[in-house]
DNA sequence: AAAAATAATTGGAACGTTCCAACTTTGTCA
DNA sequence: TGACAAAGTTGGAACGTTCCAATTATTTTT
């Protein structure tokens, strides 16, 4: 029994046929008489047959492996890992397998695990970059035609395809929230402006300020940190602005919980002595008190939509960049005092 | 340019070598001359070239791919993302790769997702089960001599090793802190009672009841479904007993959070007019209102754990199946009502 | 300086599959 | 019935690598 793996040729023998035939039945080819395939079939579920998709694909001149390589840079953050199910989702159902690394923001690791999935001949590569990816880093991959589409993070400069949520109307929808609230100083919390994310966010805030007849003031951008810690000590910067702000939106959520946090120390209550909108709508935003306005992008549809145009581009063959944004809306709940009828001085 | 890959010929020739050499370069031998190896590496990576792990492996007799397959229920649960995280990091830092995959419970999916990686030719498994999966469904991988390591839910009667938690001990530990806090009647609420896991916390409830002197009362336990739902049936029929309980161990925080809602729902605050213990220490468990006491696992470490006893197995060849049991411990928080000084009747 | 030992290199076969061209069998039509 | 077409089957070459045994180059020993 322990004599190695069963072949196709071990199936042509016990089949009485030759090893072509197999094959052809392996592929499902009508060639085949339906007697011949049925007695081909019997035999290898009777010897416990498993394909040898290596084999395969390396005879395949124009690989096309089934495998599509997924990069998320944190899968411990629950945004990643819905995005990551989303891709799953579609590439599963389409029969390709994927191949999931975490790179934990590391971008030595990044650069490993993509190697290392290029070894294995992926056919394509959806990647939520780590930070401080160099559009160059894939450079070598589209020049060996293998299709790359990038998400969440966009990569300026970089000749591959990318998937993102729609930054810049996300902050201005949470800017017009304000103002009908009754809000004129709203500050920008948190993020690091050599960012691409950061640069579409805030430029969806100075449109909104600017076309709702408010003058835009730089000194209130207090960029940071996007985390907890950041959004702490962002808004105790932005506090202390003469003609202080009364109302913020925030990289995103963890710097608004921060937000809240620094408001509380100072015997501010979020919702109700301030605003404060955040950006992403993680699973804590609902249930954290008070209830976190935020701007909510779903990441399971991002990363169905990411797959679907990575197999696209694998099956047209060539892969032209495209660039796909993907809507967002205001989730209203407490931390922007609007259910409580609360508005602005 | 684009006459297909480069491969180790392409490189011998152009190094002036033949591609034994390159193959020796390629795996570090010592018997290649430095000046040789130099040279080669050179070429090497003028041309671009990209080793083929099909290839390699394909010509290698016993096998070894270099992949392990990971096999999730729920990614969407930070529990098994994390978990997945332990599990990558120390796969990645052996040189292997993760083929990370995610069932949502179903168990087609499963069986496919499995069957998709023997093609691939994964050199071991590693498997946090879907419901309802059978101990026969790894026999083919068992018999291919595959190693199998099966984490957070044991399969009784199959023949492949296991990491758990201690989940005997963890429900023990929370019934002895809450008979400390003065409970008597204490309830076990949700879970199936048909699955592993269940029947080890039952056997810890029992066994740490006993221990205290209290006699077992099979009222109250209440068996459902493992979810908040299934937590506020369980509580509501639990205080319908006479001689009504005033603490219960939960099966997981879900059904914790349940409960919770439950009592609230009823005009009793969780943590003082009942004290409520929940299983798994989720990320929403500490920032919940009351904040939830519960019995942690680490997750990520379970991972760690699993993919040392999975990457054991692939190097010693033959899989001598091995259970391993992690430790859990107590995270005493307000649910409880130990805080604040209660303690029961 | 020749023989022996060691270091470095090499060609060819093999891994399990698919593809191609060639072949055999069966069916169809005049 | 013979010629021809269609249906079904097949052996061998190829994919990119590793392994083995054999060969050549370099040292060491006598």
């Amino acid at each position: 029994m322990a004599k190695g793996r069963v072949t196709v040729v071990d199936i042509a023998e016990a089949a009485g046929v030759s090893k072509s035939t197999v094959s052809l039945v392996l592929q499902g080819s009508s060639l085949v008489k339906g007697a011949t395939r049925a007695k081909v079939l019997e035999v290898m579920s009777e010897l416990g047959y498993v394909y040898n998709r290596g084999a395969a694909n390396l005879r395949q001149t124009n690989a096309s492996s089934s495998i599509i390589g997924v990069v998320v840079n944190d899968l411990t953050n629950n945004f990643f890992a819905e995005l990551a199910v989303g891709v799953d989702m579609v590439v599963q159902s389409a029969g390709f397998v994927q191949f999931l690394s975490n790179t934990s923001e590391s971008i030595d690791r990044q650069r490993e695990v993509i190697s290392s999935m290029r070894e294995h001949g992926i056919s394509g590569l959806l990647v939520s970059p780590a930070r401080a990816t160099e559009a160059a880093d894939f450079k070598p991959l589209v020049a060996a035609g293998i299709p790359v589409v990038v998400v969440v993070r966009s990569l300026p400069g970089a000749k591959v395809s990318s998937v993102v949520a729609d930054n810049a109307n996300g902050v201005a929808m949470a800017v017009r929230h304000l103002v009908s609230l009754g809000h004129r100083r709203i500050a920008f919390l948190g993020g690091f402006p050599d960012t691409a994310v950061f640069d579409e966010r805030m430029q969806g805030y100075r449109t909104a300020i600017k076309a709702s007849g408010i003058e835009f003031d730089q000194k209130l951008v207090v960029p940071g940190p996007p985390s907890r810690a950041g959004g702490i000590d962002a808004i105790g910067r932005a506090l202390m602005i003469d003609d202080r702000p009364t109302a913020a939106v925030c990289f995103n959520d963890a710097v608004a919980f921060g937000a809240c946090d620094g408001l509380r120390a100072r015997r501010m209550e979020p919702g109700q002595d301030f605003a404060v909108v955040g950006f992403d709508d993680v699973i804590e935003a609902r249930s954290a008190v008070p209830a976190l306005t935020t701007i909510s992008v779903d990441p399971q549809a991002m990363g169905r939509r990411a797959a679907q145009l990575l197999l696209k581009q694998i099956s047209a063959g060539k892969a032209e960049p495209e660039s796909v944004v993907t809507a967002v809306r205001l989730v209203v709940r407490e931390s922007c005092g609007a259910k409580n009828g609360r508005t602005a001085a």
